[in-house]
DNA sequence: TGTACATCAGTGAACGCGCGTTCACTGATGTAC
DNA sequence: TGTACATCAGTGAACGCGCGTTCACTGATGTAC
């Protein structure tokens, strides 16, 4: 059964890849070893061939899976098809119902930020890790202010659009929900 | 060992503010019943005199313990010791450290948010019941606009104040961490 | 190039621990007479 | 008011299940000669 390099290399990135997916979707604590392995197409005795501990591939998946997408949104947004701006379309996607609905293929940080406000500190670097390019990302839009001014404005955008995503996606009120996410894209715009 | 009713109600309420507390600190799953009990003076074996199942405590205490601080917090500054006024007060003390490094007398949307966005509807219900106390306190404070859009600017203030508790607790970066709260403070100041 | 051995990714079962839940039991209080 | 019984909050042990981790084993690939 032995693999090559390269092939182990795939699959533990698989592995890596699949758990941030299941995390972002159930939780971490509510996510099992057995589980990430069986959706790799694994079995779960193979784990410890790749990693030491299941906190290990959590700091992991967090640092990988936190800025992905919103990376990927990004180069999609680059080029927005309608006359706004790269901004807007970036704060519109992640406010939007589509995000809101789907947390498996969402940002980490929306969907574990209170898992990860209490784990260790390994973990906590790697959402933080995550959480930079976000804030990165986004102070690169505003080309009219000093990048210092431009990086402590990016942080409230990214902050504000975290705590609303995870509002949004708690109360039941479908109404009120949408309100959250209007809400902030309104007064995020405003910027 | 049979107690009277009042002394029986005095016990649930004390289970379920307990709970309360150590879910704030620790998070719901990595809280045991086991735990919540000996906390409350008492063994595992008398829970269930109280509650049928684990969640119920969860829904229970979620709907309670969601705007006890804050609404302690409004209270306290509704007299504001300098010339500031009321919402700014409130809006200091949610962004402040001691909020931030103090879980377990602080808000429970801030400590739970993530795992309460994937809970069942019960213990959701019962975290929107405090969301929306949190905003309408908010809200009472524009004065100056409708009803209205009075609680549309609270909910974008209080999403924004959750999500930046939240992240300024999880990025290890000590720097980082109060630049979040010092942003959000001052940007939402402006409204 | 071919052969023999070492390596190690992956398998599947088992272990051990923690946690939610159940249960037989206790004994102080409430209630019926 | 006093007595006998029923109730039920609380105890402490046990059950059963799930999950992280370990382990003996397999067999395809890499390596040494």
């Amino acid at each position: 059964m032995k693999k090559s390099k390269a092939e182990t290399a795939l699959t533990r990135r698989r592995i890596v890849e699949t758990a941030a997916t299941l995390f972002r979707r159930n939780g971490i604590h509510e996510t099992g070893i057995a589980e990430v392995m069986a959706a790799a197409g694994l079995t779960q005795g193979g784990f410890y061939r790749h990693f030491d501990s299941k906190n290990q591939l959590v700091a992991e998946a967090c640092s990988v899976g936190t800025h992905t997408t919103l990376t990927a949104d990004i180069d999609a947004a680059a080029c927005p098809s309608d006359g706004r701006g790269v901004l807007q379309e970036v704060i519109g996607r992640y406010l939007s119902t589509e995000h809101r609905d789907n947390p498996s293929d969402g940002c980490m940080l929306t969907c574990l930020g209170s898992e990860l406000a209490r784990a260790d500190e390994d973990v906590r670097a790697g959402a933080a890790v995550g959480f930079k390019k976000m804030v990165d990302t986004i102070a690169e839009q505003f080309r009219d202010i000093e990048p210092e001014s431009a990086k402590a404005r990016a942080v409230f955008v990214v902050v504000a659009m975290i705590g609303a995503v995870t509002m949004s996606r708690t109360v039941p009120d479908a109404e009120l929900s949408e309100l959250i996410l209007q809400q902030t894209r309104e007064h995020l715009a405003d910027l």
